[in-house]
DNA sequence: TAGGCCATCTGGTCCT
DNA sequence: AGGACCAGATGGCCTA
């Protein structure tokens, strides 16, 4: 798949495929997700990442729609919806106080709002992903659904980290007579037995695993 | 030009 | 009453 096709690939369906995608095909996905998704989009003779990058957008809009936005062309109680000023709750507040409650009520919600943009770059922040200049950093959507696919993928690995450790526990724990690791006829699930080089690894069920020595070693 | 993504405004609702 | 949260509407920017 070229580089186009990936990024049209993931800009149609890439949500849907961000929603179902394995735990332990997340680091592939994150990858070439961030490499071949945003890396198309940005184009290597597309503009610096600067003058992109959301911050920078994002203040600078923050800025003026602070100073101007509001004081000039937002608000106007005398252009406003009939309902607004005879049902709304600034009923009966001069039209100086309706504005000044509005204004407030609308710098609220954009902290709010920039606070909850804060959170999501922290949330980028330590979703390993492809984080590089050249990169567009990942929409909102898209953080929220890797972000769940990575912890989904840690919880894996957690539980597979556990099962390594309780099979070795208990493996030490007898085997001053018995074969070394690896041959050890104690197997960590009742009914089954150690898997012969050529068996599917019932250590673990979703396939092979690093961490198995079963599924790492050949015959 | 269409579509995606985003910031902002706005009114409604709920909570303290 | 005031603040937090939410969702719809709107318009701007960017890319294919």
């Amino acid at each position: 798949m070229s580089v186009g096709e990936g990024a049209a690939h993931l800009a149609g369906q890439g949500m849907a495929d961000l929603k179902s995608v394995p735990a332990d095909a997340y680091m592939s996905l994150a990858q070439s997700y961030g490499q071949t998704f945003y890396g198309a989009l940005r184009g290597a003779e597309g503009p610096p990442a600067l003058d992109f990058h959301p911050s920078s957008r994002d203040r600078s809009g923050e800025s003026s729609d602070d100073q101007t936005g509001d004081d000039e062309d937002s608000f106007d109680p005398t252009k406003s919806s009939s309902s607004y000023d005879n049902e709304g709750k600034l009923t009966g507040k001069k039209p100086k106080e309706q504005r000044s409650l509005r204004l407030s009520i609308n710098a609220r919600e954009r902290r709010r709002m920039h606070d909850l943009n804060d959170a999501l770059d922290g949330l980028r922040s330590v979703i390993p992903y492809a984080h590089s200049p050249s990169v567009r950093k990942l929409s909102k959507i898209a953080t929220l659904l890797l972000a769940k696919n990575y912890i989904l993928m840690q919880a894996q690995a957690l539980e597979e980290m556990r099962r390594l450790v309780a099979y070795l526990n208990q493996g030490q724990s007898l085997s001053s007579s018995l074969a070394p690791f690896g041959q050890s006829s104690v197997y960590p699930y009742p009914g089954t037995n150690v898997p012969s080089s050529s068996d599917k690894c019932t250590a673990f069920p979703a396939g092979t695993s690093n961490l198995c020595k079963h599924c790492t070693d050949k015959p």
